[in-house]
DNA sequence: GAAACATGTGTTATAATATTACATAAGTCA
DNA sequence: TGACTTATGTAATATTATAACACATGTTTC
């Protein structure tokens, strides 16, 4: 769906420093957060994010969850990034598990077919308590 | 995964309203486009629109695009709305596909299984080009 | 009907997220 | 070097969404 495929790319000091904060984050971290933790590197506005994210989506070391308006660095070693990516969110711990098999790439494929689509992008989020916190939330 | 299975519910104006006006769009409308539409009938915030909303996407009659930040009147005649409902979206003539049936939810019961997840929500969206359009753009 | 409660409304202000526009700098390649 | 593309800095602004508060309407219970 997409080309990537990415073997080493020379990230640029701004693409390397949110790279960074993203993982470190581990979390779902959005852009604005992601400034207030690079003002300390001489972050100033928010279009510095926003432009070194696009760049990592783009070569699939980052990945936007569209249900938080929030980015997350990509769990894959590099992501092959066929585009087939699906996300499973807690609610809670705000845990994030990112699947990307055949089984996601079939459903879409056969999604894709049925509906006559020439599909260029997807977007996959699942919601809810992961296995820990839906023991613990007996409210 | 929601309640619903709405026989008969009473909208209040507002809700009537924005659902009125969703349904002639017959496309994904943003808020403030939904505002806009509806100021002749007297609507002046936001809120008015956000909160309808929330009703309508609650009864299943709209749904939420999460990667449009758009809304979109439900295609069904009431939505079962079990949750699992898949979007195909052009996004050249942005025409939007709502699909609701069981690959869509076999699929998410499978990936809530593999991830011990206690799914409570989900957003499945496909982005490209329709049938038509894919014709026509041979850029 | 009156008291108590939940739900819906109107309105103002503000928060959170994202982009436009323009000027400058740095990397790449003929 | 010159031409070109890509990245950067910065300010301003656009877009999307919510908080807070006051008031009204509806429903249930007694």
């Amino acid at each position: 769906m997409k080309k990537s495929v990415v073997t080493k790319v020379k990230l640029t000091r701004n693409q390397s420093l949110v790279l960074d904060s993203l993982i470190k984050a581990g979390q779902p971290s959005g852009a604005y957060a992601l400034l207030d933790t690079l003002r300390p590197h001489g972050f100033k506005a928010p279009l510095q994010i926003y432009r070194a994210l696009e760049q990592l989506i783009d070569l699939g070391l980052a990945h936007r969850l569209e249900s938080l308006n929030a980015f997350i660095a990509c769990s894959h070693v590099s992501c092959e990034s066929s585009g087939a990516t699906a996300f499973v969110i807690c609610d809670k711990c705000e845990t994030v598990q990112e699947i990307c098999d055949e089984s996601i790439s079939n459903f879409l494929s056969s999604l894709a077919r049925k509906t006559k689509i020439r599909a260029s992008k997807s977007s996959i989020e699942l919601h809810g308590l992961c296995n820990g916190c839906s023991a613990v939330s007996h409210s």
